[in-house]
DNA sequence: AGCACGCCGACT
DNA sequence: GTCGGCGTGCTC
């Protein structure tokens, strides 16, 4: 094989059968610019079409003939080359999650900055519209019109204005009426800002002598640059007035300069903090400090646990890493489990570090998104703040990943490439020889696990740093309450508890996990439930807007009067969310002021807001909500939770619903009590016996730990073994199952092959939980290995996937494949 | 993904 | 005969 410069390039092509990489050539005068990680245009297929590539590797030898390899045709250099780091990480996610190298791309480079193809048509040169009519059918005219009348159009436009435009363009393209030309843009671009400041050559006084006594626009003008100096012409024209003749003006006599600049978007550009200083820390926060501090000057990778309750001050600890990080040059990404928890994280962060913090979640707009990706890249800022996806954040000298509340199923990529920050973070912590440090009250039961055998580093902080008590946890027995005939929501001692608690004028939240007012209405004679048309699942009513909503695909319809089965008229509502419970404590207590916080009550932009700082200015006595209230909420009154129903999630046919149980029980009860008062939780269930509920109550995580242990460990679950998720999907419900089963018939036979014991570690398929969604049937398979296996069993998968026999029979069927899922649900 | 090639049925 | 439909296969 010849010698020379040659690049494997991945296209940028969403197909299976483009995923991996072709060789190209680097010529001459690329050869030192195009490094790994390049993003380049290359010719692809037949017709040569230019592409978006990403170079992966440089060689200097090709492994097939020379006939067969093109050059790369350009660099694409006003964009951004990625770090070999983040092409290593991209290939990791290919292997590990199984999807397409693009895919992996697409999730670490921000949206919108990839170029997009885009075709633009205009008439033929010299074409006369008139002589043509008689030859042309009536579409095809009304494009010549359009495109006579703007000069060019592109594709989307015509495809918008004319029906089958794509069929007569290609028509009009054949007969030469008209040509093609392909541009390539992004969806994204930088704002450019008109800056003026005054002349260098000249002095002020020199300008102002020379300027008419009368010219009093041109002299205030001049003022303010002189005074502000360069100043952006909207913040110029708000100040002074004046128009862009003026300012022409003004350069032409060489007064003024005007350039531009570009201009960055600022998201939390109004969120105004004072700053503020490290705080001196406990005993424990020092100790813990001192414990992970050693590593940060070694610079050698390791992982820490920060087990600590609630209230243990473990963001100060955050703080002052940090600080300690990037006085050493280093950079640091911090995640929060949502969105709405970043404005708290960047107030304190501000606080501290000033505008060095950028900020990445999928909220901001895609301009802003862009904007803060490149204050990062740039080195700009040293601090990445965000969701999930901050987690790609373009660091090249990464020395930190924080990720608070570990546990958080957020981490979890709900979609293809389906990553899971932690695992993403161990990778890049590896990679770069960082810190990685867990932060949770409530680790997950996998992350403590790691902790116990010695690949994490445990610190643990189980006091206060303010040393106020833990909230006294009280369990009631629902069924008890039944027996003495207490049909209520409310228990005997929740509704005393908060009656007292409105007496003190203290504050109460309820929390249930379940929004509307009715979880399912039913016929009291047939048993007929109200299912959504295009899911498996039943209706949920909603009170306020009068509909039954589907919670999947929020198909909404108007509740029945009458049996849809049997035609009965009784039909009964059952279950209860938090419409139904804000609805009855107005009624037990009308004296209060009652708010509700869940997705129904915060659509509205702002309207989440609204509602706390009211119930943070005391205007609400009783705040009832789902998930939504369970994290970050930092309201010193109040005294009182109430958890109405705590086994909504715990009898769910899933390895991690105790986990899931305990957590949210331990999460909500910790809004209470963080102020000087005591704080006090009631929670109510109809299994006060469950050992996660018992441990809950009692704040014990190493009890509730020990018992699950002992569980994942006899039904082999995670952290004893890894557990692989296969969704198959379709409108055909028979496809589906074919499916299904011919994929499970090809892995066991492969799995005996390669000698992979299958021993009632195959599941399914079956039905998934939720058999039906959108028209489309889900089927499912779940795949338990032992974790030597694990990788051996993705690539086998992989290849299954790929391979053209089960092409053939899934067409119409999509296949999702879960590695790690979070859950079996 | 995007394009060319090739094989069929309906039309000048 | 030929135009144009789509199923099939390949891309350094
Ligand atoms: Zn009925
Ligand atoms: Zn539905």
């Amino acid at each position: 094989m010849k010698q020379g410069h040659f690049s494997e390039v991945y296209i940028n092509h969403k197909s299976n059968h483009t995923d991996r990489a072709f060789t190209y050539a680097v010529t001459e005068e690329l050869a030192d610019k195009v490094c790994v990680g390049s993003r380049v245009m290359v010719p692809f297929g037949k017709s040569n079409n230019l592409v978006e590539g990403y170079v992966v590797a440089l060689k200097n030898h090709a492994d097939i003939d020379l006939r067969y390899i093109k050059n790369i045709h350009a660099l694409i250099e006003d964009e951004y080359t990625l770090s070999k780091e983040l092409i290593h990480l991209a290939r990791w996610m290919q292997q590990q999650y199984l999807c397409r190298f693009v895919d992996a791309i697409q999730c670490i480079l921000p949206t919108g900055s990839i170029l997009k193809k885009e075709k633009v048509y205009r008439l033929e040169d010299n074409l006369n519209l008139l002589s043509v009519i008689e030859k042309t059918t009536e579409r095809q005219q009304a494009i010549l019109q359009l495109l006579a009348q703007y000069g060019s159009l592109s594709e989307s436009q015509l495809q918008s204005q004319v029906e089958d435009a794509l069929k007569e363009l290609s028509k009009l393209l054949k007969h030469k009426l008209i040509r093609v030309e392909e541009l390539f843009k992004k969806d994204v671009n930088t704002i450019r800002e008109k800056m003026i400041q005054l002349s260098e050559n000249k002095s002020y006084e020199e300008i102002i002598k020379s300027t008419p006594k009368t010219a009093v626009k041109q002299k205030s003008i001049l003022d303010y640059l002189f005074q502000k100096g360069p100043t952006s012409w909207t913040v110029l024209r708000e100040a002074v007035g004046g128009s862009l003749t003026t300012l022409r003006g003004l350069q032409e006599k060489g007064f003024i300069e005007i350039y531009e600049t570009e201009k960055r978007r600022e998201p939390y550009k109004d969120l105004k903090v004072l700053p503020s200083q490290a705080y001196k820390l406990t005993r424990e926060q020092e100790h813990a400090m001192k414990e992970i501090t050693p590593y940060l000057k070694s610079q050698q990778h390791q992982t820490f646990l920060l087990h600590g309750i609630t209230g243990s001050g473990k963001t100060e600890i955050y703080l002052q890493l940090i600080e300690a990080l990037i006085g050493m040059g280093r950079d640091a990404i911090l995640l929060v489990p949502e969105i709405s928890l970043t404005t708290q994280m960047i107030e304190r962060f501000r606080a501290r570090f000033g505008d060095q913090i950028a900020v990445l979640h999928s909220r901001l707009s895609l301009g802003e998104r862009y904007d803060e990706w490149r204050r990062i890249y740039n080195g700009e800022v040293k601090i990445a703040i965000g969701a999930r996806s901050a987690i790609f954040a373009p660091f090249r000298n990464l020395g930190m990943i924080i990720i608070d509340e570990e546990h958080e199923h957020s981490y979890k990529s709900d979609y293809s490439p389906k990553y899971h920050a932690v695992e993403v973070a161990e990778v890049r912590c590896r990679e770069n020889s960082a810190l990685l440090v867990l932060g949770s009250a409530t680790p997950s039961v996998e992350s403590y696990n790691k902790a116990l055998v010695g690949e994490y580093k445990l610190i643990q902080m189980i006091n206060r740093y303010n040393s106020n008590p833990l909230p006294t946890v009280s369990v009631v027995d629902m069924r008890e309450e039944l027996q003495r005939g207490n049909k209520s929501i409310f228990s005997e001692a929740l509704y005393q508890a908060i009656k007292d608690n409105l007496k003190r004028k203290e504050q109460t939240i309820l929390f249930l996990n379940r929004r509307g007012y009715s979880t399912f209405i039913s016929c009291r004679k047939c048993g007929f439930v109200v299912k959504c048309p295009q899911c498996e699942i039943a209706l949920t009513y909603h009170k306020n807007a009068h509909h039954l909503t589907c919670h999947y695909c929020g198909q909404a319809q108007k509740p029945p009067t009458s049996c849809m089965q049997c035609g009965s008229k009784y039909i009964k509502y059952f279950g209860i969310g938090t419409e139904k419970v804000e609805k009855i404590t107005k009624d037990c207590f009308p004296e209060a002021v009652v708010a509700r916080l869940d997705l129904d009550t915060t659509s509205r932009k702002g309207s989440m807001e609204k509602i706390l700082k009211d119930y943070a200015a005391g205007k609400i006595d009783l705040l009832i909500g789902t998930q939504m209230i369970a994290k970050g909420l930092d309201f010193p009154n109040v005294t009182l939770v109430g958890i109405i129903a705590a086994d909504t999630s715990l009898n769910l046919p899933d390895f991690r619903a105790s986990e899931k149980t305990f957590q949210l029980i331990t999460q909500v009860s910790g809004r209470a009590g963080r102020g000087e008062r005591p704080g006090r939780v009631i929670v109510q269930t109809y299994e006060p016996k469950h050992f996660a509920i018992q441990h809950a109550t009692k704040s014990d995580y190493k009890g509730f730990y020990e018992q699950e242990i002992q569980l994942r460990s006899a039904f082999l679950y995670p952290p004893f073994s890894r557990l692989i998720n296969i969704i198959f999907s379709g409108a055909e419900e028979g496809e589906v199952i074919k499916a299904s089963q011919e994929f499970t018939a090809i892995l066991s036979n492969s799995l005996s092959l390669e000698g992979i014991e299958p021993f009632k570690r195959i599941y399914g398929p079956a039905p998934a939980h939720l058999s039906k969604i959108k028209q489309n049937f889900r089927w499912q398979l779940i795949i338990k290995s032992k974790a030597v296996d694990h990788s051996r069993l993705t690539g086998i998968i992989n290849n299954i996937r790929l391979e053209n026999k089960i092409q053939d029979i899934i067409r119409r069927v999509n296949i999702s494949i879960d590695i790690n899922p979070y859950s079996m649900l």
